[in-house]
This record gives C-alpha cells, sequence and structure tokens, in this order.
DNA sequence: TACGTTTGCTTAAACGTATAAGCAATTCTC
DNA sequence: GAGAATTGCTTATACGTTTAAGCAAACGTA
C-alpha cells in the first residue's frame, strides 16, 4: 500500500512544525494563535495533498477508536443481520463503525470475539450474549468496559441491556389463542436458560393459568441450538400424532424454529387454524407463501438496535455509569392462523 | 475504563526495561540475548497480570492492522448476511478481524466507506461495487490499496475480483427451459451495468440464440434497485396479461427478484410449470413453501467468500501482486418449475 | 528606556509497541 | 594477562497524532 501523507508531509511541505499543522487542521487556531496567512496555507496543502488523519494513531493517542465490537449468535441469521444493520446505521450516524463477530452460541467464539476486540481497543461492545457465559460478562464489569447485551439477558447479572417485553408479548399470544377457544397449547423454544426464552416461556405458562388452564408439561418441548431443525421436525410429530391428546394450537418462540415447523406442519397435511392454531415469535418471508397468513408477534428491531448503540454510547461517554434495562415492546399482527377455534 | 496492562506496567513490576520485555513476550529471548531466569519472571508477571497486546498500538507501529474491510450492498439482505459469515469465518482463520458496512447500492455511501476504512488503516477491503463506482476503484489502484470485488465487477477495469459463472449459468438454466419446450422466455433483472447482472443478462440471450429463438427486447425487463418490489409486481402482470403474446417463462436474475415475483404469481392464482415455467437465479427459505418446487441456480457462497478473503489476503502479503479473476462454479438444483412443457 | 503583554511559532512529551544500536560486565583465547 | 568475543541488559528512536509548555520577536505602556 502507498505511503498516505501525514502531517509531518504536510509540515515539512509547508515548512513549519508538525504542531502547527494539526493545530490547524483540528481548527484549534485560535487557541494556538496560529497566523492567518500560515493557517491559509496549510489547509490549501491539506488539500492539495488530500490528508486523511490515521485514526490508528488519533486512537492510540486519545485511547478510544470510535470504533464498536458487535457480537451476535450468527450473522447469517436474518434476525441478527437485521439488527446488525440497523445498529450499523446508527452506529455511523454517531460517529463510530463497527467490528462484528459470530459467537455460534459458543462460550469459547465468545470469549474469542471479546478478547479480539478489546485488544484492539474498540470503545465498547453489543453482545447477544451465550448462554453460560455470565463470568464472562462480569470480566467486562470487573474491567469498566462499557457494553450492552441485546436480545437476551440474565437473570442474575445486573448489565446494559436491551430487549422485547417477551413475557407480555408471548403472554399476549397465548391470551388470543385461549380466548379463541383453544385449550391444549404447546409451545416449542430452545433450550437454553437465557432470559428471552425463559421469559417467553413465563409468558405462556401465565396466560395459560390466567385462562384456568392446567398447563401439562409435555406440551413445553425445549431443543437445543444446535441440531435444532431436526428436533423441531420431530417434536411436530410427536405433538401432532397423540391423536388423543394431540395439542390443538402451537406457539414457537423464534423465527427459526416456526420456519421448520411449518416445513413439518405443511408436510403433515394438518389444516391450519382448523386442525391447529398457530403464532409465531418473530415473522419471516416464508410466511406469505404458507397458505394460511401466519399470526406473529413483531419485534421492533429497528427500536431496539438504536437503543442498544444509544445505551452503549452514553455508558462510554460517561465517568459513572448506571445500568439501564430497556424494555422495546412488540406488538401483534393477526394473521388467520390464531383464528376462532371451529367445533368439530 | 479501566487502563489495561502495558508493556511497562510489566517491565516496572519486574524492574527492567521495557524492551526486555517485548523481546520476551515476542519470543525472540534468542536473538536479543535474555537470561533464562529473567525471561521466565517476565512471562509469569505478565501472565498473572493478564497482559494483552494493544493492537492499536503495534499497528500504528506495523502500518498494518489485520483488520479487513468489507462492503456490501446491504448485510441484511441473506445473501450478503451469508457471504459476510462466511468471510468472517475465513478471515479469523487468518488472523483478521471485519469491519463491515453497508453502501444500499449508492455512491457516496460507497465511497464514504472506503474512505472511513482506509482511515481505519484496514489491510484490505471486500467490496461488492455500486453500479458507477469505477473511478473509487480505479483511486484504489492508484493508491495500491489491496483490494478485492465480489459478486460483480466491471468490464473496463481490470481488478482482483471473485464472481460466479454468471453467464453459463443462466445460460444452462434458460438452455434447460428450452430444452424442455418453452419458447417465449422473458427474464427479470436488476437494472445495472454491473458485470454479474450483465453476464447473465448475456447468458440468457446466448441460449436463446442457441436454440433457434429470436429475442424480443420486451421480454427482458430491468427493474431499479429501489422500489424493486413495486417493480416487480407491475412487471409480472404485464408479462402475463398479454394474452396473446405472454412469456411461457420466466428467469429471475436474483433471489430477492423471486421471491416477489413469486409472491405476485401466487396472488395471481397462476399455475406453474403448467402456465409458467420458472427458474431462480439464487435460492430462497421461501421456496419451501411454495406449491411447486423451484428449481433454481445455486451459487457457491462458501467458496466464493473463501476465495474473495484468500485473494485478498495474498494480495496484501505481495510487493507487486497482480490482478486475480476467480469464477466460482454454480449449480443448478432441480425443481418442477422447469419441467417439460405440457401441450395444451 | 524598561518592562509587561501579545503574537506566532517550535520543542517536547505522550499513547503502547518493536527493534537497532550501544554499553558494561563477564568469559574466552592464546 | 591483554585483547576479543560473548552475555545481558538499557537507551534511543520510530510509527502519527495531540497538546502543554517554552521561547523569541514584536508590540504596548509608563
Amino acid at each position: 500500500m502507498t505511503k498516505r501523507v501525514s502531517i509531518k508531509d504536510i509540515a515539512e511541505k509547508v515548512g513549519v512544525s508538525t504542531a502547527l499543522v494539526s493545530y490547524v487542521l483540528n481548527g484549534k487556531e485560535r487557541e494556538a494563535r496560529v497566523g492567518e496567512e500560515i493557517a491559509k496555507k496549510v489547509r490549501k496543502v491539506a488539500a492539495d495533498m488530500n490528508y486523511q488523519p490515521n485514526l490508528i494513531a488519533r486512537g492510540l493517542k486519545f485511547g478510544r477508536t470510535k470504533t464498536l465490537g458487535l457480537i451476535v449468535a450468527d450473522i447469517s441469521n436474518p434476525f441478527f443481520a437485521m439488527l446488525a444493520r440497523n445498529i450499523e446505521l446508527e452506529a455511523q450516524k454517531n460517529g463510530y463503525t463497527v467490528l462484528f463477530g459470530s459467537s455460534d452460541e459458543q462460550l469459547d467464539k465468545s470469549q474469542n470475539l471479546i478478547n479480539t476486540f478489546l485488544n484492539r481497543q474498540v470503545d465498547g461492545l453489543i453482545i447477544t450474549p451465550v448462554a453460560g457465559s455470565q463470568s464472562q460478562i462480569e470480566e467486562l464489569k470487573t474491567k469498566n468496559v462499557p457494553f450492552v447485551l441485546m436480545d437476551r439477558g440474565f437473570k442474575d447479572v445486573e448489565t446494559n441491556v436491551v430487549i422485547t417485553d417477551n413475557h407480555d408479548a408471548m403472554y399476549s399470544a397465548v391470551k388470543l389463542l385461549t380466548k379463541n377457544g383453544y385449550r391444549k397449547i404447546g409451545i416449542i423454544a430452545y433450550d437454553t436458560p437465557l432470559t428471552h426464552m425463559q421469559d417467553r416461556i413465563q409468558g405462556y405458562k401465565d396466560a395459560l393459568k390466567d385462562a384456568g388452564i392446567r398447563f401439562q408439561s409435555k406440551w413445553l418441548v425445549k431443543v437445543p441450538f444446535q441440531d435444532y431443525k431436526k428436533h423441531v421436525a420431530t417434536t411436530i410429530a410427536q405433538l401432532l400424532d397423540a391423536t388423543s391428546n394431540a395439542v390443538d394450537a402451537l406457539v414457537f418462540a423464534t423465527n427459526s424454529i416456526s420456519v421448520q415447523a411449518l416445513k413439518a406442519i405443511h408436510a403433515k397435511n394438518v389444516r391450519v387454524p382448523d386442525d391447529l392454531g398457530m403464532i409465531s415469535f418473530d415473522e419471516s418471508d416464508t410466511f406469505e407463501f404458507f397458505y394460511t397468513s401466519i399470526t406473529y408477534i413483531k419485534q421492533n428491531l429497528n427500536e431496539i438496535s438504536e437503543k442498544a448503540v444509544q445505551s452503549l454510547i452514553k455508558t462510554i461517554n460517561s465517568t459513572h455509569p448506571k445500568m439501564l434495562k430497556v424494555v422495546v415492546p412488540s406488538k401483534i399482527v393477526l394473521g388467520q392462523s390464531s383464528n376462532q377455534k371451529k367445533l368439530k
């Protein structure tokens, strides 16, 4: 790579010290009492030589790089890709650039990314934490590294966090089903202690309870992150095959689960909502091609990512930040998959 | 953020110079003739204090940051998100971290991202270039900035580039249709001079020609990036409504176009492939829910991103690199949407 | 004339790292 | 036992930037 022009090059060309050039280019001519003439000349030469500041040098000098680190579960997942996009936009608005990495829900990858980003002196981190990563997060707190958790959090660790109203959203969804006559409502969720899942499951249970329905443990199916596709397929089969005790409605805790479930349901020729009511957490392009429109909970991804960046930047800029929990309201988009249950 | 431990801190604790610490931690004790004892002590203290090197300082020193800049059209588009994921993996394998940004197919955003990344001293750039950005790319060549174009290139600018076999892939697809009895084959593509589109369109035309079919200009519809959804919908209507002269098959030049087209086709109750044969460039999750399986060209995204990173790193590491064009073969995944045309 | 103030610049130090060069003290060589 | 070679460390400098401090020269005031 051809050497870029530095302040030194300008200084030599004009015949002044680098200090003077720096003052001028930073608009500090007043404080530094730089002469009108010479200032003009410096600016002209800088423009002519197409000077661009070396942000690495500046980063070293100031101890801040105007860079954020983003750690998501998997950037190729449309959900996280969309968050990433909004984060990019909001970061840019504030003069930040974003480094990214995917943790694959794995502890070691998460730790590696954190280390890599910190070694690169990012000013802060936006993290969708991995199950069991409390100690990693605690360490960030100890080191006073500015960070914000997004999409999920921990019950037992107080942090900056921006999440959807998981409990209430799921509660409303299930309540809608009970109101519409469904009584045996199953849920498929990821098997993780992370709050977003736990809250959704609790919302589901609370809605059942408030509708006077006794929760049955076989209605709750937890699938592992790895191999979830296979597990969802077999789960659907099991939940529907037990003809006598089959569920009459299902809620899916994420859109990835929903898509897989829809495939299985499609293959089994189950009629929605006649044979099976259905609501999804999060949307998917695929819903539009299912023969019935799907009712789903729409998270406000835009607001989540904006708030995450804003919360992080606020933390970066304050000397004694207090931990902030932001809950972003979602809404239900009505389709026909949750229609009033018909009597057979 | 709490101050991180530096080489200086270690030096003070051990009671030696920073130079010695640096030698030891870089495994240069031999060359620097550091005593066995003191080396051990330095390593121990470094480990105890949990020393992590400041890569910003190193970057300033060496003029390389082990960082790559990735500029895609839109990270929230699953196609680019998947590329980003693979690039992340391959970069990591080689010790690089990735900055990313979305150009939105806009010249100014593209230029901004290039500037931002260069000011941050990235070692190289991976770019999906925007239409009309030749001068931006030429400037990179002038400055000897290592870079590689991905997914698309320019006819008139020689660069490192990694692309799919666009012409041949589309040629094969259309040939399949002609072989199966379709004669009036339309194509919907993006309105851009970028090579990936032009090559696909040329492949389409060449296949028609070789099948002895005279291309009709109304069969080729180019939609703008902005507002493409609306344009695709109206296009589908036009192409199918002209009952006497309607097309009997359609190829779509990207998956985003395909998805929109399928929605329109779905809405119009067109039977595929009986009323209309169909092939898509790239796949989509949504295909699985269309009532007919869709024939599509499957790009090898994995190989594209790997090759892009490798090509870039090779350029970074060589003093007088030569421009390399890599064409990655795709394959056709057969569905029923391109089945032998039935006589009516 | 003498002294204080203002003007316009330079010098020096710092951020954290790497490494060439230098300098004693010790050991080797004959 | 004197010079050469080796050992084990430190000093100095550099990367590109910022900014406090310093220093002449010019100017103002009595």
